[in-house]
DNA sequence: GAGTGGTCTAGACCACAGA
DNA sequence: CTGTGGTCTAGACCACTCT
């Protein structure tokens, strides 16, 4: 089974509310239909639609059915998930997205980032700070930590494409959870020198350790963005 | 059934997790060994892992285990959740926060407000300013906009003591989604007068709409935190 | 009472990891 | 090959909403 049914059910759902099959705050047909038409189990729609839920597409509600929550009037097309794992390449796209390397060495970890990776002082770290640019402006100061022994012969070029790339499709290493701690900070020189941030612009700091499938941490890293072009945000539903 | 048999599980195994009856990084007995300990059928067992794992306790390898996440680092007990409901007095404790109305008024709703929350220009709403303390010092600024039809007789010895306890307890309505954005901005002059912020001091902004549990937008706000006390947190898992 | 979503079961088969 | 979690089914009962 390549793909689980009720992912393909999901994306049937998904399509028919995006091209207006199913209106805003109208209801769906009940579960018990949609399992008949699509020819499925009641519990595998429901699956789907639980997904979907989740996504922020539908609500629903015990006794009456299922409806679809409408556009959302905040919602903008710069708006960043905090909930993704793609990089910014994948997020804003290839064309748009340039790395420069500011920094890029192999160190021992000092007892913090020891911590964060769950690495023994011996176990060597990439130490890497890069400024992600969109088109040509500065975004994004990133200053990541990655175990060595996770991610080998990770070079500039890798460095200058997208690490994530390297990562999943090369390495095939899947992530499985983050921790995100975002926060506004002060301009500290080093934002004034590459993000080009005035001496009280805010900085909206994002701060993360990400782990794998196998509940490795593979990476700690600090994003640093221009309070102007960035934020973050979460679709929080009951019960999830 | 006063509580699903899934939610009672996934207690016994937080608490399992907690007392260290489980250890990080090994393995709980299989879902199976625990469906049969706790005389459930092994989809519920499932059930309270899968809403562990969503929660950042456990993570599950398919054809491994299943496994407690351990610890995370850089976690505080500062740290604020973005994926939670509850007001100031719930999350922080009702002793610390103290609230100081500044503004107070029902009007008839602009268009940017009739559109977040789904009314028309002749429905009014509340346009609440809150300062929030906490332990006496200037913590939150809270511009809130309600529909009055939603909540009726809103007072100040509410706005003063809790407006979620006076929707959940009193109104018994029950929020269902949240879309909040999260950004950093520069300090206004009435942040300057009411957070105490300096000119050059960051101020770290949500920006959110919350819906019932029936898909009505019952609330617009902006929560305006001094940088140097708060942050906002989220946890990520793949698939969810 | 009728219709909806929520939960739960027993049993089955699959995909995946490791020996 | 064995053991793990993931998916799926058919059928059942429950809680809830509205008429």
């Amino acid at each position: 089974m390549s793909e689980a049914k009720y992912l393909k059910i999901a994306r049937i759902i998904h399509d028919r509310i995006k091209d207006g099959t199913y209106q805003a705050q109208e209801p769906l047909p009940d579960q018990e239909a949609l399992a008949q038409e699509l020819g499925v189990s009641r519990l595998t729609v429901k699956k789907a639609l639980d997904g979907l839920e989740r996504k922020g597409l539908l609500y629903k509600q015990s006794g009456l059915g299922t409806f679809v929550l409408g556009e959302i009037p905040i919602q903008t097309s710069r708006d960043t998930s905090a909930s993704e794992f793609s990089g910014l390449q994948e997020e804003i796209g290839k064309e748009k997205i340039t790395s420069k390397i500011i920094d890029f060495s192999i160190e021992f970890p000092n007892e913090q980032i020891q911590k964060n990776l769950r690495l023994k002082g011996s176990d060597p770290v990439y130490d890497i700070l890069r400024l992600r640019l969109l088109d040509g402006e500065p975004f994004v100061l990133e200053h990541t930590y990655m175990p060595v022994k996770l991610v080998p012969n990770l070079d500039e070029n890798i460095l200058k494409a997208s690490i994530y790339n390297y990562i999943h499709q090369k390495l095939e290493l899947k992530f499985g959870t983050a921790y995100r701690k975002i926060r506004a900070s002060k301009a500290t020189k080093w934002d004034q020198k590459y993000l080009e941030a005035k001496q009280d612009d805010p900085i909206l700091e994002l701060e993360q350790i990400i782990w794998l499938t196998n509940g490795q941490p593979i990476e700690y890293s600090t994003s640093r963005n221009r309070y102007d072009t960035r934020n973050y945000v979460v679709f929080q539903n009951k019960d999830f």
